[in-house]
DNA sequence: ACGCCACCTGTCCTTGTGGACAATACAGTC
DNA sequence: GACTGTATTGTCCACAAGGACAGGTGGCGT
C-alpha cells in the first residue's frame, strides 16, 4: 500500500537493533539523537526509537537539549520497553507519531510504521482508553458552560477575566472600559452566580467546589 | 501483512457507497444497524460505518438502542463526513475503533481499516491532539501534591484555606492564631510560589493552568 | 411612546489585602 | 553557645475590591 521507506532506527541495544533489523529492506542504525539531523538531511523522515536510550542518563530522552530540535520535520515512531500511559502522554506531546512496545511482533511495528509515515498517529489500545478516560471525567466541565448560563455577553468576558487574576483595571483596559464600569458588571456577575468575591467566581468558573 | 478480510460498509448514501467498493476484494453492503448482527453471526468482525446514517433522525448513531449492543465484538471504523473533535469522542467512547473522513483516500481508509482490523485504534491527528491538549490542562491536577513542595506545614494550612475563599481572619481563628500571622504565612507561600495574591495562589494550589 | 434591559459612568465609603520594618519565642544543628 | 529555621505578633501604610446611591445612553418589543 505504501512503497517503502528509508527507515532510522536509533538504540543502544544490540539485540533490539538485531531485532529491528527485519523491519525494513535496508534500516540504518544510530545510538544517539546526533543521528537525527543526518537523518533528515539525507530527506529522510521516518524513524523509529528507543525510550530505552534514555535508561542510562537522568533525563528522559524526549526532554534533552536536542530532542525538541531534532523531532521537527520527523515522523517518529517511540518505542518502549516497560511501556508506560504516562510515558506515552509526554513523547506525544514531545511531538512524536507514535508510541509502541520495543519487543512487539515485527507485524504490529511494520504497521505502525505504515502508519506514522503517511502523517498519521498510532496510539495503543490502552494509552487511548486512558486518553479517553480522563477527558470524560472532564467533561463534567461542562459545568463550565453552565456558569455562565444567567450572564450577559459582556459580563462572561468581565467574568472570565477576573476568574484568571485579572485587576479590575487591566480588565477595564482590555476591553476598553473603565474600571468603575468593570465593578459595575462585576457586581452583577456575584448576585447572578451566588458569589461573594472573584475568588470564589474563579473556583465557580475553574469548576472547583 | 494482514490477509484481506471481509469488509461490511454500512451506509445510506450510494455514491458513497460506490465510492467504497474500491476499499476490499468484495465488500458486503449494508443499510442500517440491523446488519450488523447478521455480520458477526456471519463471522466477520471488521465494519465501515458512515455516520451520515444518523443525519435523517434525531438521534446520533451511536446513541441509538442497537448500538451498545450491536458494537460489541466488532471492530468497527466510523466515518463522518464532517469530522468534528466532539463526534469522534463520542463514537470512541461508543466502542468504535476509528474515526475518519468518509471520503479519505482510499489508501487511507485501507489502511485505517488494516489498523482497526488488527485490533488496534485509529484517530486523527487533530482528534488526538485535542485529546493531548484535554488532558495536559488536566495533568498539572497532579501539580496538586507539588505545589505545597517548599512550603512549611502551616504553610500549607494556611495556603489551602486561603486557596477556598476563606479570609484571612477566618483562616486565623479557624488555626487560633492572629490575622497578623496568617498575612506572615501568606506573604512566605506567596515568595515561595512565586504568585502575587491568593487568587493566583487558588488557581495554583486547584491545578488551574 | 413607554417600559425593559444591556451597557456604561460617576462619587463616596468601608474593608480586606499585601507589603515594609521590627520584634519575641522555641526548636534543632554545628 | 552561636546559628538557623519556623512560628508568632506588632504597627503603619498604600491600594484594590466591593457595596451603596445615582445617574446616562441606546436597542427592542408591546
Amino acid at each position: 500500500m505504501s512503497p517503502p521507506e528509508a527507515l532510522l532506527i536509533l538504540t543502544d541495544d544490540d539485540l533490539l537493533a538485531a531485532h529491528w533489523q527485519g523491519l525494513a529492506t535496508a534500516p540504518v542504525r544510530a545510538r544517539g539523537l546526533d543521528g537525527l539531523d543526518a537523518w533528515r538531511a539525507a530527506g529522510h523522515r521516518l524513524v523509529l526509537v528507543d525510550l530505552g536510550l534514555a535508561r542510562g542518563g537522568t533525563a528522559a530522552l524526549w526532554t534533552r537539549p536536542g530532542w525538541q530540535r531534532n523531532v521537527a520535520g520527523l515522523s517518529i515512531l517511540a518505542a518502549s520497553s516497560q511501556p508506560d500511559d504516562d510515558e506515552g502522554l509526554a513523547v506525544l506531546n514531545a511531538g512524536a507519531s507514535g508510541y509502541c512496545h520495543t519487543h512487539a511482533p515485527l507485524d504490529t511495528l511494520r504497521q505502525a510504521l505504515d502508519v506514522v509515515a503517511s502523517g498519521e498517529l498510532w496510539v495503543g489500545r490502552a494509552l487511548l482508553s486512558r486518553l479517553l478516560r480522563l477527558v470524560d471525567t472532564r467533561l463534567p466541565r461542562r459545568g463550565l458552560a453552565d456558569w455562565a448560563g444567567p450572564l450577559t455577553e459582556r459580563e462572561r468576558e468581565v467574568a472570565q477575566r477576573a476568574a484568571t487574576g485579572d485587576s479590575n483595571q487591566a480588565i477595564g483596559t482590555a476591553l476598553g472600559i473603565t474600571e468603575r464600569t468593570v465593578k459595575a458588571h462585576l457586581k452583577a456577575v456575584f448576585e447572578k452566580l451566588a458569589v461573594t468575591d472573584r475568588l470564589q467566581l474563579a473556583l465557580r468558573v475553574h469548576g472547583v467546589r
